[in-house]
DNA sequence: ATCCTCCCCTAC
DNA sequence: TAAGGTAGGGGAGGAT
């Protein structure tokens, strides 16, 4: 599994093992997993065993071993790894030598490189290996009948037990020899240990150990408490964390308040999503649509703002060319070489600052936001914690945890709620100074973007060099940037700067909290040398599974030893590239502005239970009309569509441990063209079509877990659409279209020819408005911003829940009219639709703070006294004219296009990009901090427990490969655990039979097909013997074995027919 | 090689 | 009580 604080740096990796960093909600059943890792495991054994010349036959594979071997197989330990030679099982447990990681085995055919890392395979063939088992097996097997102890849970294992533990080194040691585990005193060669248990390590430890399955004491303890024994994984040691107090079966558990809850028939139609108006009510309320839809529109509304800057600046970088000469430094996009200068903007604990702003009491306290306030749920609320106060951080509560789960670290956590009308308000405030400086602006959330000010800080750099100024002009920005919206929200952000995104995004982290961290190129190789690759923004826990795996290690420096051909194998081409650009600290990211939009969904996976299909059916009724809106208000139509549908699965409780929230479940997509593939955005035909997938799945309704529908090959929707006109991209459309809501857009472009050329930035008014701001603080700027903000609020507003509910296709007005009229007031903490305003100038606001700007500017006669850095300026006809651009046609093309058109329009008139004075001020080198201290709040968020996790190594059954962390060991315990109390999981048995019958069909798989499906009736005769040939559905183990039985017979029949064809006769399996 | 389809994964 | 959404990148594996 993972456990977040794996992704975190040392010291700071303190969380508990049993979260998961994954904030993705999609928890998968286990068991297809293990069996995607089974096979590729014994797709790799087989093969080997096939390349032996060992004269076995495909339909007698096993057929020489004595039956006790078949039986015994299931029941055993295997080796870590399978051992080359004579000696100990236990080999993979021994520290491999330095620089030779003999635990990476690979299969033969190597790429050269890897084969160099990993050395020669050194596998035994197959009837080797087994019969060293067998021996094996018949030592273990007299050690047991001789121990006579309480159970056989912990049968196979060795553990030897390191340093401290709690429960004590004794208590363990006689658990273990209880359950029929084997206690090693001593840890070396001669030594058999199949685990190592700990509660902490050291450094020298932890490499020494590097290579061997580490866990917590508490996988003794819960598996004897469980009466299994659990994947090991789900208990593996973790640097920094603290032992596992709360187990990780906690996955398993069942929230009693759920149960009890779910029992009463009237609490269920009231409260889950059978509840009437439960849709609209769940989006007011959720955090996480809320930030997908407000970051829809950030990035919408700073894209219209740089299309139309962009046309400003292209025409006025063609007079500054001429006008102050190549030498002069430029800002923006047209440079050639110039490092850019990226800023990374981030609030400082968003949500708690924004709640903070009313509750001075509370600063200084651990204070989290969530849902649950006050006493509420008191030890055991699964709310979850959308934001910590970096005090409570200082607790080791994270974003993304339960309630309970902080109470646990702080009882005295203070929690405030959710205000999303005021998040809003201050994002628009951070994104307005954000766009009066930069050249361009990405919006990466709510709380966060990236800013590209190469230009102004370059015009600062020559202004600071004339005054022989010693410092940081970017530095200098970066704080000056970090005041100004302090002062606008009273809260603060932190600032990484550096010259690409990636490095940026570093920089961050240390400059948090309320400061800004300028990473400079001489300092990126002993950063990077600290780091892990989860500390790289977009490589979470499956890169860092893959590297432990794949490569040998999760740690930059280890990795910056790879070539670039190795990474692109381990992770794939784009991922390898990225990250071999990434550990040398080069990143080539553009920032990134708005897109077409390629799909439009709706989704809900809470509180889902449904206990009838009628029920069901009105739900994905009310889902379909829900993306029917979204499609509207962007304008769109689709042929597809795809119905996700989440379902228990059947390993987990029906109630799971978080209060109405899905669990662990099987996660199903199917998609089909919409209305014989005509686009269309009409929920009749979305619904209905969703419902026949539903129904079509065949799922008992009580088991669904979670909807959603998802629209896909999107076009435009021409022409005047049936229903809503709220902003979208559509192209090719009158003006008054595209401009939405026309008493706003209207004004911008063509009321712009008047406003903005003449007042042009000119320098006149900045030191005015300056002066103002300082002189009385709430003055003229702020009114200033206000407008703008007041516009931008009025014209983002829409799209939110918590407006009125829309008759459904309400004939539009052009032209005039109010955007959308809310009937009643809603509750909930969504921002609230206003009446819109009159319309207002953006464009002078937009020229009127531009110019604050220049007061940065030390001389700015000796820059451009006539330009302002300003990049969001909207062009005027004129602008366009001088580019050789139609304005009437400019003013119809969507954003994207208008953009593009500018682009080349510039280049063409430019005719040539002015160099820009490379000159870098040098400064004084900057140390770093120890890694502890370099981050100080761990990025990844403390999700749901998750179950154990394997994945499919390699490409294809001919490149699977062991490794120490992945072996045979492991994949016979999860597979036997697998085995145990579920019915087979209807996706692996799909991709298992699949699998076996490509085995079959294949001239080479046969014996490896035959091999496994006796292997599976070996385990199925042994755990469900007496049902082979005995119906009996009475109790659920019966239910279970049936079923176990019947998939086994369905598959067996699918092979016999394949092996018919191919052979003439079934196969023997006997 | 390059495309397409079906997912998983990531970020906030 | 609680509100675990959402869009896009990209990998795996098959079709062309
Ligand atoms: N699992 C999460 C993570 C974040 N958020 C919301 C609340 C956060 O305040 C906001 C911004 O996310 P950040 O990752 O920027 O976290 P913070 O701003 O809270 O903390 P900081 O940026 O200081 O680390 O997004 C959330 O609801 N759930
Ligand atoms: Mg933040």
């Amino acid at each position: 599994m993972e456990s977040e604080e794996e992704s975190t740096l040392g010291e700071d990796r303190a969380s508990d093992p049993i979260l998961s960093p994954l904030a993705s909600c999609h928890i998968l059943g286990q068991a297809s997993r293990w069996l995607c890792n089974i096979i590729s495991r014994l797709s790799y054994s087989v093969t080997l065993a096939t390349l032996t010349p060992s004269g076995s036959n495909s339909s007698d594979y096993f057929e020489d071993e004595d039956p006790g071997f078949l039986e015994a197989l299931d029941a055993t330990v295997l080796p870590g790894d399978l051992p080359p030679s004579d000696e100990s099982d236990a080999e993979d447990l021994e520290p491999p030598p330095p620089g030779q990681p003999s635990l990476k085995r690979r299969h033969p055919d190597p790429d050269p490189v890897d084969e160099a890392i990993y050395g020669p395979s050194h596998f035994g063939n197959f009837g080797e290996y087994a019969h060293r088992k067998r021996a094996k097996l018949q030592i273990q097997n007299s050690e047991i009948t001789a121990a006579g102890t309480q159970s056989q849970i912990l049968k196979g294992i060795a553990v030897y037990i390191n340093g401290y533990t709690e429960p004590s080194i004794q208590e363990l040691r006689a658990l273990l020899v209880l359950h029929g585990g084997v206690f090693q005193p001593y840890l070396d060669k001669k030594s058999i240990v199949t685990h190592i248990v700990t509660c902490v390590l050291t450094e020298a430890k932890m490499r020494e150990f590097k290579n061997m399955k580490v866990v917590y004491p508490t996988w003794l303890t819960e598996s004897v408490k469980a009466g299994t024994l659990l994947p090991w994984r789900d208990f593996i040691f973790v640097q920094g964390a603290p032992p596992a107090s709360m187990p990780r079966y906690a996955a398993d558990a069942s929230n009693p308040n759920a149960q009890r809850a779910m029992a009463k028939p009237e609490w269920r139609s009231a409260h889950t999503a059978a509840a009437p108006g439960f849709i609209k009510g769940y989006f007011q309320h959720s955090r996480l649509h809320f930030l997908s839809a407000l970051k829809a529109e950030l990035v919408q509304l700073v894209a219209e703002a740089q299309t139309h800057a962009e046309a400003k600046f292209a025409q006025e970088e063609e007079n500054t060319v001429v006008k102050v000469g190549p030498d002069s430094p430029v800002k923006g996009k047209g440079r050639a070489s110039e490092a850019r200068v990226i800023m990374h903007c981030d609030f400082d604990c968003f949500f708690v600052a924004a709640g903070l702003l009313s509750r001075p009491d509370h600063r200084g306290k651990p204070v989290v936001v969530c849902h649950s306030q006050g006493t509420q749920g008191g030890s055991s609320s699964t709310s979850e914690i959308a934001s910590a106060s970096y005090e409570a951080r200082d607790f080791g509560i994270k974003n993304g945890m339960s309630l309970q789960q902080a109470r646990k670290l702080c009882p005295t956590v203070l929690t405030i709620p959710y205000e999303f009308q005021r998040y809003k308000d201050l994002s628009l405030k951070f994104y307005t100074i954000l766009m009066s400086h930069a050249d361009e602006v990405e919006a990466v959330s709510i709380d966060e973007a990236l800013i590209d000010v190469t230009g102004a800080v370059s015009r600062l750099r020559s202004a600071a060099a004339h005054a022989g100024s010693p410092h940081d002009p970017a530095k200098d920005f970066a704080e000056r940037i970090r005041a100004e919206v302090k002062e606008a929200t009273a809260c603060e952000i932190s600032v990484g700067i550096s010259h690409n995104v990636l490095l940026a995004r570093l920089a961050t982290r240390r400059a948090k909290p309320a400061g800004s961290l300028h990473l400079l190129p001489a300092d990126v190789p002993a950063l990077m040398a600290t780091l892990e690759i989860t500390h790289l923004w977009g490589f979470a826990g499956s890169h860092r599974d893959k590297a432990r795996e794949k490569l040998g290690s999760t740690a930059l420096s280890a990795l910056a030893t790879k070539s670039r051909a190795v990474l692109c194998d381990a992770l794939g081409p784009k991922t390898g590239k990225r990250l071999y650009n990434a550990v040398r600290g080069i990143d080539h990211t553009e920032l990134r502005s708005a897109k077409q939009r390629k799909s439009v969904s709706v989704e809900i996976n809470y509180a889902i239970r449904f206990d009838s299909n009628e029920k069901a059916r009105d739900f994905v009724l009310g889902m379909a009309a829900t993306v029917e809106e979204r499609l509207n208000e962007v304008k769109m139509l689709g042929r597809q569509i795809v119905l996700k549908i989440m379902k228990r699965d059947p390993s987990a409780p029906v109630e799971g441990p978080k209060f109405m929230g899905h669990g662990a479940c099987e996660v199903f997509n199917k998609q089909m063209p919409l209305d014989d593939g005509r686009a269309t955005s009409d929920q009749k035909i979305i619904g209905e079509q969703a419902w026949k997938m539903l129904k079509s799945f065949n799922f008992p309704p009580a088991e669904l877990r979670g909807i959603g529908i998802h629209i896909n090959k999107l076009e435009p929707a021409d022409g005047p659409t049936n229903t809503d006109s709220k902003q979208g991209k559509l192209p090719f459309k009158p003006s008054e279209a595209v401009i939405h809501q026309p008493s706003i857009n209207q004004p911008r472009i063509s009321g712009h020819a008047t406003t903005s050329v003449a007042g042009t930035s000119a320098d006149g008014s900045l030191p005015a408005i300056e002066e103002v701001d300082q002189a009385v603080l709430d003055a003229l700027p702020v009114d200033v911003r206000q407008e703008l903000e007041n516009e931008w609020r009025r014209r983002s507003e829409s799209p939110f829940p918590g407006k009125a509910p829309q008759p459904p296709a309400p004939p539009i007005q052009h032209g005039s009219g109010p955007l959308r009229l809310r009937s009643a007031a809603p509750q909930g903490v969504f921002p609230q639709q206003r009446s819109v305003k009159p319309p207002t100038r953006m464009q002078q606001s937009a020229l009127r703070l531009g110019p604050r700007n220049g007061a940065y500017v030390i001389d700015k006669n000796s820059i451009h006294p006539n330009r302002p850095p300003n990049a969001f300026l909207r062009p005027t006809d004129t602008d366009l004219r001088k580019l050789d651009v139609d304005p009437e046609v400019y003013a119809i093309l969507p954003p994207e296009v208008q953009r593009e058109q500018l682009t080349v329009a510039r280049l063409l008139q430019a005719g040539g990009i002015p160099e820009v004075s490379g000159e870098r001020l040098t400064l004084k080198p900057r140390k770093y901090l120890p890694p502890a201290d370099l981050f100080r709040q761990p990025p990844p968020y403390a999700k749901y427990p998750e179950r154990p996790k394997l994945r499919q190594q390699g490409r294809k059954g001919e490149k699977m490969f062991f490794t120490e962390a992945d072996d045979v060991q492991s994949l016979i315990e999860a597979w036997v655990n697998a085995f145990k109390k579920f019915p087979p999981n209807e996706k692996d048995l799909e991709f298992f039979a699949k699998f076996l019958v490509q085995s079959v069909e294949s001239d080479t798989g046969v014996e490896r097909a035959v091999a496994i499906v006796k292997w599976w009736l070996v385990l199925l005769r042994r755990y469900w013997g007496d049902y082979e040939h005995f119906e009996d559905f009475g109790d659920e183990d019966a239910r279970v074995a049936m079923a176990w039985w019947g998939a086994f017979r369905g598959v067996k029949e699918r092979l016999d027919l394949v092996a018919r064809k191919k052979f003439g006769g079934r196969l023997s399996v006997r």
